[in-house]
DNA sequence: GCACGTGTATTAATGCAATAATACACATGA
DNA sequence: TCATGTGTATTATTGCATTAATACACGTGC
């Protein structure tokens, strides 16, 4: 069974949306592994104090995805065949590096400044 | 004369926190300096497309926060002196590296792995 | 069989960003 | 002086993302 604990929602962007991208860097990163069972939307509605609507959002996007399969009456499991896995962790890599890299080429900082700044905070987080 | 000329607003927050974001990492980076003037709230939204009040909105923030003096009748005014600037830069570079660092662990990365990928997309963006 | 928990679908209600319209106050320059 | 452009303020409206409420369909296990 999925783990949510460590999912702490802000009010930065909608829920479900956050729902989504905590499932997919899971995935990425392996703490999520292939045939995982998810939580039922009414029981994760229930721990995460929203509405089952958004639950289903966010999972109903999870499937047109193919990262999860669906049936009636059964939760949910991951779909995440290693080659799935490989291409998701690219893609949300290479993202997160071209954000981070623009937003401190915004700030007028250089390539080893960023680093270095990045390595101060590190153990902070 | 402030530019907006590489102001590029997305949907992915409000047009009004995008343009206040834009002055404060401006002037924090150096781009904006002290005393420069701002576009008139008219001018601006005719040039970005958007409503006058939106660029209100913003401006009226950058006000709150004692980044630009405004007065009946005349465009307004940057005020960042030295010190404030570097709080501002502090700020922003302290918020920045604390989300990107947490992203990147998030995704289960190192810190040298992290300033590896970072490197690699560099110049890219 | 059937109670229960599940996934799925539809519709309504809510909240808020953005827009819109308007009015007033002030400064500048011809 | 006065026309013009500016900042400021108020109120209403629109559109859409999000949440909410509800009903229906299906599978499991007693």
């Amino acid at each position: 069974m999925i783990s949510f604990v460590s999912f702490k929602p802000d009010n930065s962007s909608p829920i479900y949306l956050q729902i989504l991208a905590f499932v997919k860097r899971g995935i990425a990163s392996g703490k999520i592994k292939d045939s995982d069972e998810l939580p039922s939307r009414r029981a994760l509605s229930v721990l995460l104090g929203i509405n089952p609507n958004t639950v289903q959002r966010a999972f109903s996007m999870l499937e047109e995805e193919g990262l999860i399969s669906s049936s009636h009456g059964v939760t949910s499991i991951v779909t995440a065949p290693p080659e799935r896995v490989n291409k998701l962790k690219e893609e949300i890599l290479a993202a997160d590096a071209k954000s981070t890299a623009a937003l401190f080429k915004q700030n007028g900082l250089s390539l080893e400044q960023a680093a270095a700044l990045l390595a101060a905070y590190w153990e902070e987080v």
